[in-house]
DNA sequence: GCACTCAAAATTGTATACAGCACAATATTC
DNA sequence: GAATATTGTGCTGTATACAATTTTGAGTGC
């Protein structure tokens, strides 16, 4: 066994794309027998991978009693958002300070590539990577780890949400609206940094966020009842 | 075995405690039989705190060799400042919106208590303590969870060389100018929150660490020094 | 019905065993 | 004598076993 990259990786990334997904339902327990065989390994490295994932926030543990998905409520989502913003603000002031110009110019070239996509596309999945995508390379330009390593923890966690939020709320306003809000934003911010207009680039990034932010407490409603719900 | 209070928790805590006290040099490797021994308990729940270790970023991992200390640089140091001024001033702009009155004014009968032991004590670990607890105090009023959890853990990654900054480059300042600078800071933000100026809170805020960031590159040095060079 | 008891079953917590990999030390070749 | 092959040692990766604990559920009394 033990091949180059690893047994305990190989679990971790699967578990923590199920945990991301809600595979386990919140707060319900998880039986590590039965998950381990259904990986198709032991308990030890299982273990291993659990552990790691109660300390990104993905799990919660309690002695003796075992390993539980985390909880999903609205207050737990408007904290995630709260910190996107906390990041993702802080982030939008680096790259204003540190970022070239060609390294915005190539994000810029990078946006207008996707447009097309954006428009195209009505995925909401698909949408999501790509909105995601560009954020992370705006987050790549602030030459943070940190904070990059801070945001695709957050971005994780919160990601099932989002994509709820992306199916089921947009019965409510023209799909093309919704788009055009979201593109028009991410290119506002760009273009601010380009000016080096740092409070621009800076309020326009908290609004983008935090408008998303106040659709969360109707997308855990959302989400509960799809979670628990018979498949279609 | 396994008390209530369970036995991986008790290995997690004080692993904790040594990797943030680099009691692991950096980039060490982490020998498990032996720290196995030494802490009185199997390979298996040892191996499951590193995993958690490693996920907070205290530690590394590399498939095949085994566990590091985390690397220490000028660099690593600098993103922590800067992810600490981001999470620091969203908590005190969340805190200017929503904190009471009544607890502002609570905290603001907490940082006249300490006053007296910041003028008496020079013990950098206490007085250390004193300025991790008001800026915790604060955070608890920001309401968010996250925002907790996330300084939290960027308070125990960058303590040790706060300590190391605090102990040794403070012989160039006269130590009561540095402790004044310091609990007027706290005495500024509070106030600026106590009559709800957003603006000037999260700006004093933002200096208040930013000056200390600055510091960073020398007090890693310092730091390397210390941790190379035998006890006296 | 409802609460309580307690034994059976299931599940977790940890130690241990051992296979396989990595690295260092030694031998071998040219 | 330098470069390469080989062996040896120690460590990691994982399975498994078993003890300790929690959960379940049937039975009992009220």
């Amino acid at each position: 066994m033990t091949k180059a990259d690893s047994n305990v990786d190989r679990i971790y990334e699967k578990l923590r794309k199920m945990a991301a997904d809600f595979e386990f339902k919140p707060d319900a327990r998880i039986n590590e027998s039965a998950l381990s065989t259904e990986l198709g390994a032991s308990r030890t490295p299982l273990r291993e991978a659990l552990n790691r994932l109660v300390a990104e926030g993905f799990l919660t543990f309690q002695s003796g009693r075992g390993f539980f998905c985390r909880p999903l409520s609205p207050k737990l989502i408007l904290d995630l958002y709260e910190a996107r913003v906390a990041i993702e603000t802080e982030i939008v002031r680096l790259v204003c300070r540190r970022a070239s110009e060609e390294d915005l110019q190539d994000l810029m070239g990078f946006l207008k590539s996707t447009e097309p996509d954006y428009d195209s596309s009505d995925d909401p999945m698909e949408l999501l990577s790509m909105d995601e995508a560009y954020h992370m390379r705006i987050a790549a330009l602030s030459q943070s780890n940190e904070l990059v390593r801070i945001l695709e923890n957050l971005n994780d966690r919160v990601r099932y949400i989002r994509l709820v939020d992306l199916k089921y709320l947009r019965g409510k306003t023209p799909v093309s609206t919704q788009e055009e809000a979201q593109l028009s934003a991410h290119r506002v911010v760009l273009t601010a940094l380009i000016n080096r207009d740092e409070d621009k680039a800076v309020s326009t990034m908290r609004h983008h966020i935090e408008r998303r932010r106040d659709e969360a407490t109707e997308a855990v409603r959302i989400a509960y009842s799809q979670l628990y719900v018979p498949a279609d």
